[in-house]
DNA sequence: CTATATATTTATCAATCGATAAATAATCGT
DNA sequence: ACGATTATTTATCGATTGATAAATATATAG
């Protein structure tokens, strides 16, 4: 498995007698555009290194990608780099900023914000890629974890909470500060839709119900929940 | 810093005049009992692969250990045969098979037997050593999670099932067998208590409350919930 | 006190890993 | 068609890693 080159000696010389221009490539591609090369090169990093972790050999990954392993450092100086990349490709990467534009958008009732929301960023997390790397990266060091959950709360969390307030009448986080209950039933909520990937990409338990399900009667609880402990009336 | 002996040259000739049988070792202590040594290699390396993950080296676990790396496989004959000695210590060896006398203790009510070995499952779950072993077992390999998980569910979750069933005067689980909505109930019980310590000691986000009173919150709501989707009376 | 047993260390191997430099080959402009 | 550019490969280095064998040191028996 691993000594295979993996091209049957079969397409190789099929088409070579005139040249008219085959633009699609027969055999592995090669010498590629160097912007093309690297996006290739981020995404199988993102596939290998959520399967491996980060003691993923850079060999192996050429192999996957179909080169040889130095021309990875023609496009990225070092692992490291390299690593880095993933996050970015990752976490920051598929972050969408219509989410916060979506949670405040008071033309829409409230719940069904909340909903369309989760559903969404629980369809970009709840993949193979993005639960194990954040996991990867969760145990390897602390700092990228703390700083994506800081985005988090700040960009999504905080605005839902500001919505609930808004919904109930009660005064805004500018002047009563979130409380830490009211943070802690939302991280509940979070919490609760990122085990659905722990569960399927990491402990390979399959889910029994489909995750919109789960996640409308998950936002159900969550708004009954925190509504009890809001801060009061003004 | 690899290339430090690590040792202060400053204990080295304090005591050495005289001979009056020093048994409290001044030094390291050497030439210990093999069971006596293997217990100790075992319970650091506990705590080493937790904070290093598996791939955390021999030579430094051995530094830490102030012995030599090679003596690691005087006790273990390799890496793998020292790892599933430290799943055994944790995972098997931190279960308590009181628990499934406790949860069908039918003289103590429901409720506090179900509270009562939640909260001490959880003390022995959330530990920086369980959390972060059990996570890396899980990215690693498959099959560790998998089996820890499946115990978890015929020694306890399919009993607490049973005595939700009885004290609701339902059928037995031997008459109707567990469905897939009580089972995911329990699963995300346990969720909520797992990602206490994924926060904690994945993510170091400190919790904000003592973890007895989660518990209690979590299994009142639990108990309310699952009652509402346990099959009919007979 | 000496000899035997063995816990521990020293020395070292072979494989692996990230990384670099030089050689090669494919594409493009002229 | 040809030379220049550069994407890609080949070859290799130095450090690290799990593991083994031989040497050493410590405890115990007689």
């Amino acid at each position: 498995m691993t000594m295979e080159n993996g091209t049957p000696a079969e397409e190789a010389d099929v088409k070579k007698s005139i040249g008219p221009r085959p633009r699609t490539p027969i055999r592995d591609q090669q010498r590629l555009d160097p912007s093309e090369r690297e996006a290739i090169i981020a995404r199988e990093a993102v596939s290998f290194f959520a399967e491996h972790g980060f003691e993923g050999q850079t060999r192996e990954l050429a192999k996957r990608l179909r080169i040889t392993q130095p021309l990875l450092y023609r496009y990225f100086p070092s692992k490291e780099a390299l690593i880095e990349r993933v996050y970015q490709e990752v976490f920051v990467g598929r972050w969408k900023p219509s989410w916060e534009k979506l949670i405040a958008d008071r033309s829409v009732p409230l719940k069904t914000r909340l909903t369309q929301f989760y559903r969404e960023y629980a369809e970009v997390i709840l993949t193979y890629e993005w639960i194990r790397l954040f996991m990867f990266a969760g145990l390897k060091d602390l700092g990228l974890n703390a700083r994506y959950l800081k985005m988090l709360r700040e960009r999504a969390f905080e605005r839902v909470i500001e919505e609930i307030r808004f919904e109930y009448r009660r005064p805004s986080t500018r002047e009563v500060p979130t409380t830490v209950i009211e943070i802690e039933m939302v991280w509940g909520l979070h919490a609760a839709i990122f085990y659905l990937g722990v569960r399927q990409f990491i402990y390979s338990m399959p889910l029994e119900a489909d995750v919109s399900s789960i996640i409308d009667a998950k936002v159900t609880t969550f708004l009954g929940g925190i509504r009890s402990v809001l801060p009061a009336k003004l």
